[in-house]
DNA sequence: TTGAAAGCGCTAACAT
DNA sequence: ATGTTAGCGCTTTCAA
C-alpha cells in the first residue's frame, strides 16, 4: 500500500498523488478528486520514514523526562502537547532511568532522524549531552535549567521569588523561626529555593539558623523525616517551608503524628502548586508554578529554533505566585 | 555525516560498517576495530528513518492515552516503558484530546511507518479505529479493555472481583446501607465494578436500592457532588463506595464539609490505590490495581504479536487485591 | 570475508 | 498541469 498504488487507482502519476497529499498547487481539481477518493478508498496514509527520510525532518520531538511519578511532569507535558498537535508533531517520550548506562550516546542516537529537536524537564546530568547538543547544532529547550551551567535556550519559573515570597508571607504572619526542607540541591531550581528563603529572612533581619534546614530530595518520606527532626528542636519551628508539594505532604504528616495540628501549631507551605495541593487536608498553602504554561512556551520555543535556527537563544523565566489556602496562620500566642 | 563517512574514515566499504554497526557477521577483528574507531572518532549514529524504511519496521510503539492527568496513567507508563527499553524500543506518546476531529484518520497515520504497534489505554471511542487496525493485522493490545466489544488481545484488571471484595469488606464491618459511586458508565471497567457491588449486596441479602448509587465520572468535583446527595438522604448511608480513589478524595472532602469524621461516621473505599491514597488522611482503603504489572504485561504481549503475527490474541485479567487502609471501620453503634 | 548495488516510499527538481 | 527521475541513508542480497 503505497502511493504507487494510489497512482494506479486513480490512473495518474504518482507525483499527482504526492502533490495532493501534501496540498501541492497545479493539479485540476478534477484529478485532485480522483487521487482523493483512491486514497481513502485504499485507506492509504503516507508514509512518515520515507517522507523523513527524504525532506530530512521527522516532524517528531523528543521529550526527556526522569520518570511520570507526580502530577508535576504531567502538567508541563500536557503544555507541550498542545502546541505540538497545533504545530503537527508528534511527541516521542523518554525516560531516563532507560539506558542510563550510556546517556549521551543514547541523545546522540535521537537526534539522528528520530526528533528534530529535544525537550529536557529537569534533567539530572546533562552536561554529559549538553556540549554535544550543541556542537551538532542540535535543537533543544531546557525545562527548569536553573542552575545548569549552559547558555542555551530554557524555560524556567522565578523560583527565588517564589520561596522568597512564602517565606515574607510567613514572617508576615508572625512567625520568627521558619523551618525549611531542601529539595535535591543538585538542581538549580532547589538552590534558588533556599536562596530565596534565605534572602526573606535576612531582609527581614531573622537570623538564617542552619538548625532550621534540613536536606531534603523532593520525595514525602524525606519531607517527613526532616519535619520530625525539626519539631525534636529545643525550640522547634512554628512553620515549616518545603521546598515541594510532595514534601510539604511528607511535613505534614509528620506534624500530625506528633500531635500537632496544622496550621494551629504549625503552619506549613509547600511549592509547585501539584493537584493534590488543593485536594489534602487542610488545603495547602504553596507557590504555584505555571507548569502547563512552562510546557506551552518550551515547545513553541523549540518549534522557533527549529524554523530559524540562528534564532538567538532565550532564556525565559515565568512568575510564580504565592497561593494562600489552610496550612498557614499566625502562630500561637502572637495573635488569635 | 552518514555510514559513508564512516566507510571513508575507516577505509572500508560501507556495507562493512553497516555489518559492524548490526553486531554482523563476517568482519575480521581488525576492520571491525577500525571501524569502531571510526564510529566513535565522528560520533556516528545510525539514522532511524532510513534504517526503518528499509527494514520496514521503526523499532518504536505507539502509545495512546487521554491524558497524563492523575497518577493512575502515569504508573502504566512506567511498566510499558521498563519492557520497551529492555527490547530497544522507542516510545511515541498520543494523547487522544489531540486531533480528535478524525481520531481514526490519525490512528492509520500512525500505523504507516511510525509505530510498528499500538498500545491503547482506556479508549473512549475504539470503534472507530479498532475495526481498521484489525483488518490491516495491524498490532495492538488494549489496555483496560472490559466491556469493548472486541476480540483482540488485552491486557485488564478483575475489577469486578475488586469491587466485590471491597463491598464485601465493607458489609462484613457491619454496614448495611453502602451509598455507591460509578464511574463513567461507557467504560466497561466502571460497569464492572458497579456488578461487583451489586453482586456482593445481593449476596448478603442486601436491597440494591438505587437512592445508593451515583452517577460519577472519575474526577474529584462530581465525587464531592455524589456525596453530598447520599449524605442528604433521610437515611443516609454509613459507608461509601467510590469506583476510583480520585473520587474518593470527593467523598472524603464533601464528608468533612458535613461535619463528619472518616472512618467514625462514615467508612470511605476508593478504587486503583493510585500513590495518593497512602498519603491522604485518613489514608484510603482501596482496591489495588496492579498497573506498572498491567503496563509490563501489555508491552510484552505487542512485542509478542509484532513478533508473531499469527499468536493466538490473549485476553488477560490481572488480579485485584483489596487494601486494607484506615477509611474503614464498623458503623458507629454497631461495635466500638 | 568483503564490496557492489538494488531498492525501501517518498519529495522535489526538472522536463515537458 | 503533469510526468519522469534522482536520491535521502540504510540493509541485504548477490557476486567475488
Amino acid at each position: 500500500m503505497t502511493i504507487i498504488d494510489v497512482a494506479k487507482e486513480a490512473g495518474v502519476s504518482y507525483a499527482t498523488v504526492s502533490r495532493v497529499v501534501n496540498n501541492g498547487d497545479y493539479v485540476r481539481a478534477d484529478k485532485r478528486e480522483r487521487v482523493l477518493n483512491a486514497i481513502s478508498k485504499l485507506g492509504y496514509a503516507v508514509n512518515q520514514q520515507a517522507r523523513g527520510l527524504r525532506v530530512g525532518r521527522s516532524n517528531t520531538i523528543g521529550l526527556v523526562v526522569r520518570d511520570l511519578g507526580t502530577g508535576y511532569i504531567g502538567e508541563i507535558i500536557r503544555g507541550i502537547d498542545i502546541e505540538l498537535a497545533e504545530a503537527q508533531y508528534d511527541l516521542m517520550l523518554y525516560t531516563t532511568h532507560r539506558r542510563k548506562a550510556q546517556e549521551s550516546a543514547y541523545v546522540m542516537t535521537l537526534t539522528r532522524g528520530l526528533a528534530d529537536g529535544l525537550l529536557l524537564i529537569l534533567p539530572r546530568h546533562p552536561e554529559a549531552y549538553l556540549e554535544s547538543l550543541r556542537k551538532n547544532r542540535f535543537p533543544y529547550v531546557l525545562i527548569g535549567h536553573q542552575g545548569i551551567d549552559d547558555q542555551g535556550p530554557a524555560i524556567g519559573a522565578t523560583n527565588r521569588q517564589g520561596a522568597y515570597a512564602a517565606t515574607q508571607h510567613l514572617i508576615q504572619l508572625g512567625h520568627r523561626r521558619i523551618g525549611f526542607i531542601t529539595g535535591i540541591l543538585e538542581l538549580g531550581c532547589a538552590r534558588d529555593r533556599l536562596a530565596g528563603y534565605q534572602a526573606a529572612l535576612a531582609e527581614s533581619g531573622l537570623a538564617v539558623e542552619s538548625e532550621l534546614i534540613r536536606e531534603g530530595d523532593f520525595f514525602q518520606p524525606r519531607g517527613y523525616l526532616a519535619t520530625q527532626e525539626l519539631l525534636a528542636l529545643a525550640e522547634p519551628p512554628t512553620a515549616i517551608f518545603a521546598s515541594n508539594d510532595v514534601s510539604a505532604f511528607g511535613a505534614m504528616e509528620a506534624v500530625r503524628d506528633n500531635h500537632r495540628r496544622i496550621p494551629d501549631d504549625v503552619s506549613i507551605v509547600g511549592f509547585d502548586d501539584i493537584p493534590q495541593a488543593s485536594q489534602v487536608n487542610p488545603v495547602l498553602t504553596t507557590v504555584r508554578q505555571p507548569l502547563e504554561q512552562m510546557g506551552r512556551a518550551a515547545a513553541r520555543m523549540l518549534l522557533k529554533i527549529i524554523e530559524d535556527p540562528e534564532s538567538p537563544a532565550e532564556r525565559v523565566e515565568l512568575p510564580t505566585e504565592l497561593v494562600i489556602r489552610a496550612s498557614t496562620r499566625p502562630p500561637v500566642g502572637r495573635v488569635g
